[in-house]
DNA sequence: ATTGACCTTTGATCTAACTCTAAGGTTTAT
DNA sequence: ATAAACCTTAGAGTTAGATCAAAGGTCAAT
């Protein structure tokens, strides 16, 4: 049994952030002692762990607790259950990397009309593009 | 002389966001009545516009008060500071892509990975990669 | 003169995911 | 037995960019 100083050694989190993912309903200590110290086991270990891994791959906390939910009942639960809410944040993240593209466009077009030297930037054609507001960018 | 709710037809920014950007130094307002309307003039429309503008190409509150401020004064400020901040953006964003494509591949390569019907979840793969923790994306 | 639309301010609330503080209790090693 | 290192809680603070609420003052038209 662990102790979240430990837990926190062991998975890399803070002991701050494994009370927060508790208050967030995502983990728990499967025991506690007379003074209310959590002690965890290798299950919880693993547990977090998974929350982990989802989260690095970029999962908000509200998905790992529906992708938890699975996880602690697999026979209730379908593939298309959990392809569903990949597939989401695949479409999430697609959008985003769109909206990023574009600016990007944007940004480097700027950059590129841009002497960028030390000339004093009365007639910037960056600061002219910004006041005339032409720049409609796709997102 | 506009008041708020003008300017705010006027950009389509509403006034609460022209308040709060007046709070952050962003824009003011040229004159005041005795009773604290605010004023506005076309210049100030213009103004306003800019920050529409540059806020729309995904620039920062922060960034945009470091436009305004050589916008005021472009005999001071060379064409590389506007590059400077342009660039520093577009560094900005293209680091976020870099992160979220990371995110997209390791997504799709988990959809892939699974058949997504209505079979139960038991051995669904996208699961167990979850759980084994082998997936390290790259950002 | 009164209705309704407009305006003022300060300060609270929201999202996301932490991060930290205060004030105190517990455990372990010497 | 005492100090160091650990643990507890509730709640506040952080970032960015709004967005809203409360309580009240003002203005134009009827």
């Amino acid at each position: 049994m662990l102790k979240i100083g430990e837990l926190s050694d062991r998975t890399g989190l803070s002991a701050h952030t494994l009370r927060f993912y508790e208050k967030r309903g995502l983990i728990s200590a499967s025991d506690r002692s007379d003074a209310g110290y959590r002690y965890y086991t290798d299950a919880d270990v693993r547990r977090v762990e998974f929350v982990k891994t989802a989260r690095n791959i970029g999962f908000s906390l509200g998905d790992i607790a529906q992708l938890l939910s699975i996880r602690v009942d697999k026979q209730s639960h379908s593939c298309h259950d959990v392809t569903e809410i990949t597939q989401h944040k695949l479409d999430e993240v697609n959008a985003k990397i769109a909206e990023l593209q574009s600016m990007q466009q944007t940004l480097q077009i700027l950059l590129d009309s841009c002497c960028g030297g030390p000339e004093n930037a009365t007639h910037c054609s960056i600061m002219e593009a910004l006041e005339e507001g032409e720049i409609r960018h796709a997102a």
